[in-house]
DNA sequence: ACTTATGATTCACG
DNA sequence: CGTGAATCATAAGT
């Protein structure tokens, strides 16, 4: 900005205009007389002194007003804007024509694909009106000083700054703990939210910084050559310059996006195994109440809090439990027994404590139903050879180890959420667990 | 290197 | 909405 305003000052200036400006109004005029040679100097003299002097001080209002009303002001203006329209604007003119910048596109594309800047938000136009609004009802003719415009651009300056500590603190609070699914759709939200709101803010800024300078151009341009052009060029000049901060505001946006995405998908993909008294916990809970192993909502999250996990941990794990459980139950039925040992040797130890699993219900006699159902194969060949295979499996062996005294509700044991896995668990095809067609990102997100 | 175990995600269903 | 089923991606085991 000062820029512009040293231009106007010294590029405006006098070097070159004894050169031509004199000849060429003289060529207006028929006789050229010393006189007037002298008066035009004294005119001269009398902007340059202006010019040197700073605009605020009283005095140079006199002055001001004085070379207003030389009967030659009007002449001399037009003569001096035409110069430097000439001289100073052609030479920028030409690459004055903006290709809409490709970076500032991608960002906006980003932006808009993310959900953070969009039409249908609202957010932006209606701030965008405010600003347009505010902005026309700004400063009709008060004389703006310097300062105003370095207070505006530092105002500006610090909107941004404030902006994107913003950010910062945002991403620092999603570390640490994992990103869930919603918390990802609530710090987009929130992103989107700053986003719009400092965008707002941006564009109300920019617009009553260049009603101010566009008033002070005009207000100067009473008394110093400043044709309409250059003021649209000087509004041009001053969307550049706001360009950059709204493209920084842009960038750091979408900078805001990525990290944030990065980080929930990592979160997402990297699985780390619960510990080993979670997981214990887990199985307890799960194998003391396997004829129904649905815990309640309550019941999860006792277990989430004893293991230090989420509720929705606690759903994934109940329910990738009960879907393996059946898919072979030879192996899980020997970790039943184990657990039922486990649980049996507990509940033999301390007879009085409640403590763990919310009380198994070590009901009756159903155990065996569940404990002597392996007939020995390992699961992988059992999966393999199936039909008769679930027939064996159904019959009850009881060649298990252990009459162990737990065992769930004995009520609906037999036809428990399992029951049927035991006739048709094991059904046609042996290639159940994973039969992975291996497509590459074909429905995950990529980032 | 390959297989298995496991937590998480996705989709359809009722 | 919670669940089952399939699937993915990674950890863990060999």
């Amino acid at each position: 900005m000062e820029d512009g305003q040293r231009m106007y000052s010294q590029q405006g200036g006098l070097t070159n205009m004894s050169g031509n400006v004199l000849p060429q109004y003289n060529m207006g005029q028929d006789e050229p007389s010393d006189q007037r040679k002298q008066e035009i100097g004294d005119i001269l003299q009398q902007i340059m002194t202006i010019t040197d002097q700073s605009l605020d001080e009283a005095q140079a209002r006199c002055r001001k007003h004085t070379l207003n009303c030389h009967r030659m002001k009007p002449a001399l203006f037009s003569v001096l804007c035409e110069i430097k329209e000439k001289t100073v604007l052609s030479i920028r003119n030409s690459q004055e024509e903006e290709p809409p910048d490709p970076q500032l596109m991608r960002l906006d594309n980003m932006l808009i694909a993310e959900g953070v800047a969009g039409p249908e938000k609202g957010g932006g136009s209606s701030a965008a009106a405010n600003a347009t609004a505010a902005a026309s009802g700004g400063q009709p003719d008060s004389a703006i000083e310097h300062s105003d415009y370095r207070a505006k651009l530092a105002q500006i300056r610090q909107i941004y700054h404030t902006e994107l500590e913003k950010y910062e603190q945002d991403l620092d609070l999603s570390d640490g703990s994992e990103i869930k699914n919603s918390d990802y759709e609530a710090k987009l939200a929130q992103i989107r939210q700053v986003y719009q709101t400092e965008y707002g803010k941006y564009e109300q800024a920019c617009n009553e910084f260049t009603t101010h300078v566009v008033n002070l151009l005009r207000e100067q341009s009473r008394t110093r050559p400043i044709a309409p052009k250059e003021i649209e060029r000087m509004v041009t000049i001053i969307r550049k310059k706001f360009a950059a901060i709204e493209m920084q505001l842009k960038q750091s946006t979408c900078e805001a996006v990525m990290i944030l995405r990065s980080r929930f998908l990592d979160a997402r993909r990297k699985r780390r195994n619960f510990s080993k008294q979670a997981t214990e916990l887990l199985n307890e809970y799960f194998y003391s109440h396997l004829s129904n192993p649905y815990p309640s909502e309550e019941a999860k999250e006792e277990l989430a809090r004893k293991c230090g996990i989420t509720v929705s941990q606690v759903s994934n794990w109940f329910g990738n439990k009960r879907i393996r459980y059946k898919k072979n139950i030879n192996k899980a039925q020997e970790e039943a027994n184990m657990y039922a040992a486990k649980t049996a040797a507990a509940a033999a130890a301390n007879v009085g404590s409640e403590g763990g699993a919310a009380g198994y219900n070590v009901g009756g006699g159903q155990a065996g139903m569940y404990m002597n159902l392996n007939g020995g194969d390992n699961y992988q060949s059992s999966d393999n050879s199936v039909g008769d295979n679930v027939q064996n499996q159904i019959t009850p062996h009881s060649r298990s180890q252990n009459g162990s005294p737990h065992d769930p509700k004995p009520e609906d044991s037999t036809d428990s959420w399992c029951a049927g896995a035991f006739m048709q668990g094991l059904d046609g095809d042996g290639d159940n667990y994973d039969g992975s067609s291996d497509e590459p990102g074909l429905k995950r997100p990529k980032i």
